[in-house]
DNA sequence: TGACTATATTCCAACAACGGAATATGGATA
DNA sequence: TATCCATATTCCGTTGTTGGAATATAGTCA
């Protein structure tokens, strides 16, 4: 399994549906969990599971933030992951399943950012000023 | 597992090195099993596991060129296909593992253009004219 | 036809991934 | 301190993946 390649534990991060929506929502700015489980539409301990997948294998990071974690992706990526993030922002432009997160996210923005404390900070990409 | 989405089943068939090793030399050109076998010095089994693996969700075909099955990319690849496999390509150049095996089918390609049958055709990058 | 060659498949054991229920943790707040 | 909230972790059953040994298959050649 772990076979030393540093493309292939890309790849594994990059082979589930859920991980790969986490991915693509984190492309358009940080996020803490509970607004993850409002735009995926998925439990918390599967929202929560993924995200420590991704965490322990360096494709996310993630900032304390009162009670919330913010995640998102990371400031310096090794090519390998610049590379295949860039790729997969394109692909997942295609489909739909991806498409409606983005809207969802769009769409709850603004009530992220008046509701939630941890969105006056970081979290939410309307806090990208 | 399945989810369904067609970006998912690409990332499974790249999060295995062996996987990944093959796709990188069918990059150079169509090739049957006992070169893989040669390339990678993975035994057979393994070899045609993966291959089939990959046969099976599209991101290799096949041809049978007497008792040879010669496999390479397919021809028309899906945008997301292509868009990977590109990506792949270019990570691949930076990693040990890819760059020996690209080695060795460099030195041995004109072997097996003479010593194989299936190489007077359609295998063996060599045969690229 | 029978032997040979290249490849595929089956069987099996070890192991990892996934999801959900329940529970734990740790910071904030009263 | 007790409580609440957001999140993480543990436990567990199901399912998929991997690799190797042994065996099967299907062309080819004599």
């Amino acid at each position: 399994m772990d076979s030393g390649m540093k493309l292939v534990k890309i790849y594994e991060c990059l082979c589930d549906a859920t991980r790969l929506r986490i991915l693509s929502v984190l492309g358009q700015g940080p996020l803490c969990v509970c607004h993850f489980q409002e735009i995926l539409r998925e439990p918390q301990v599967k929202i929560s599971k993924h995200l420590s997948y991704l965490r322990t294998r360096g494709l996310v990071v993630y900032e304390r933030v009162g009670n919330w974690m913010v995640y998102e992706l990371p400031a310096k990526p090794s090519p390998e992951l610049r590379a295949n993030l860039a790729c997969l922002q394109d692909c997942a432009r295609e489909d739909a399943v991806f498409q409606r997160d983005l809207a969802r996210l769009k769409k709850l923005a603004p009530k992220f950012a008046e509701t939630s404390p941890c969105c006056g900070g970081a979290c939410a990409p309307a806090a990208k000023k």
